[in-house]
DNA sequence: GACCTTCTATTCAACTTTGACTAGGGTATG
DNA sequence: CATACCCTAGTCAAAGTTGAATAGAAGGTC
């Protein structure tokens, strides 16, 4: 599974209403363009497949303020919040698949503090486990350099999996410190999306509120 | 760019001519449907493309040795070899894309140890102009807090590059001491290769030589 | 010998991703 | 005021990926 859904289910989400292109906007402000397969195509599909399944609600053809053609607006729907939570709490503790984490990182203030920490740490158990039936099926009989340098290939992933797993400690040690805002905490939520211009003021404050769950 | 086309050029290769599911037990033996898109689907779909395009040559319908249906094998064209050490040449210096990189070391001991490192230090050389983009890009007006924990995507990129640089330091040191063999030296270069039941044993010895280039 | 499982070998439909293309409107330029 | 260029917004065909399904043969077992 991609990142895609998960990205575009929160951008829209922020967003309270939002169509493909202003979706695309902040994926790339996000950079997510660089980490993810966020090319134009794959965000209108996703767009499209899940108003079909029933997590987005299209509102057809709004013309454009702003020349081009007409875009269509969406909005999550019940079912999309709880698949997007599904998700973010998948990509939270996925072993592999960088970009996952990484868009799960993104969102990540969208839970509870706790369980955002309870989520890295099931996270770290997985790479842990891993780490151990890797290197236990890849360690057998004629001493370890019977592998030649196809070993390398096997020292590179548990390496950075290390890695990944220490990041992740770093992490929890920062959020239990208290960084950053989280879902039913006081002060500004951190939102980091790109400012729509102005045109409809009195719709801009729609509480899209937290998770029901 | 995904893995699959050099996963399963260097297979072939190895085999001088193989069948879909020989490639397929490979790819397994190395692992590779770990940390790869190797689903039997891909794989065939990879071999009937390259086919197409004319980089590998398709003998029709083998009838099988060893029940199942009857089965194509493939052999590398030149115009596939070519490919071969270009997409070999690509994904050793490729930045991104852990799963690139590992075909590329699975196969690295087609190049010469020179070449090797070369490219090796040229990946180096990627990842550093790489991070200083990104840094750049993302340190911009009002100190470094201001990104939130958005903020932490970014630190845990440049992290993992600056490890998977340092690793490939550590694997050019262990290649300039001497590890492994590599094209054109001598001793058993290794092959990795799931030995086929000896149907034919004449026909198992073809020369499939090294690169021209 | 009927039945079940396993191994061999591949195909297929559904879905996702990619990269190039379309097209309207604004804006600067000569 | 024509023309070139960029921004907005999205579509599309071709390619790639996935997971399940198919199907023959061999081997065990009661």
């Amino acid at each position: 599974m991609s990142a895609i859904r998960l990205l575009v289910l929160g951008a829209v989400r922020r967003h309270g209403r939002a169509h493909g292109y202003q979706v695309r906007n902040d994926l790339e402000f996000w950079g997510a363009d660089e980490w993810s397969n966020t090319k134009p195509g794959s965000i209108y599909h996703a767009l499209k497949q899940m108003a079909k399944q029933g997590l987005l609600h299209a509102y057809e053809s709004a013309p454009s303020t702003a020349g081009g053609p007409p875009r269509t607006e969406y909005e999550v729907t019940e079912q999309g919040t709880a698949e997007y939570f599904s998700l973010l709490r998948e990509a939270l503790t996925s072993r592999d698949k960088m970009d996952l984490l990484a868009a799960g990182i993104g969102f990540i203030v969208d839970l509870s503090r706790e369980e955002a920490v309870t989520l890295l740490r099931r996270r770290i158990k997985g790479i842990e486990g891993w780490r151990e039936s890797v290197t236990a099926y890849y360690k057998p009989e004629e001493g370890p350099e019977q592998l030649g340098h196809i070993g390398e290939i096997m020292h590179m992933w548990v390496h950075s999996a290390d890695v990944g797993a220490e990041w992740t400690r770093g992490l929890i040690e920062r959020i239990e410190a208290g960084a950053y805002i989280f879902a039913g905490e006081d002060g500004d939520p951190f939102e980091g999306v790109l400012a729509e211009e102005h045109e409809n003021p009195q719709e801009a404050c729609g509480s899209h509120g937290g998770e029901p769950a």
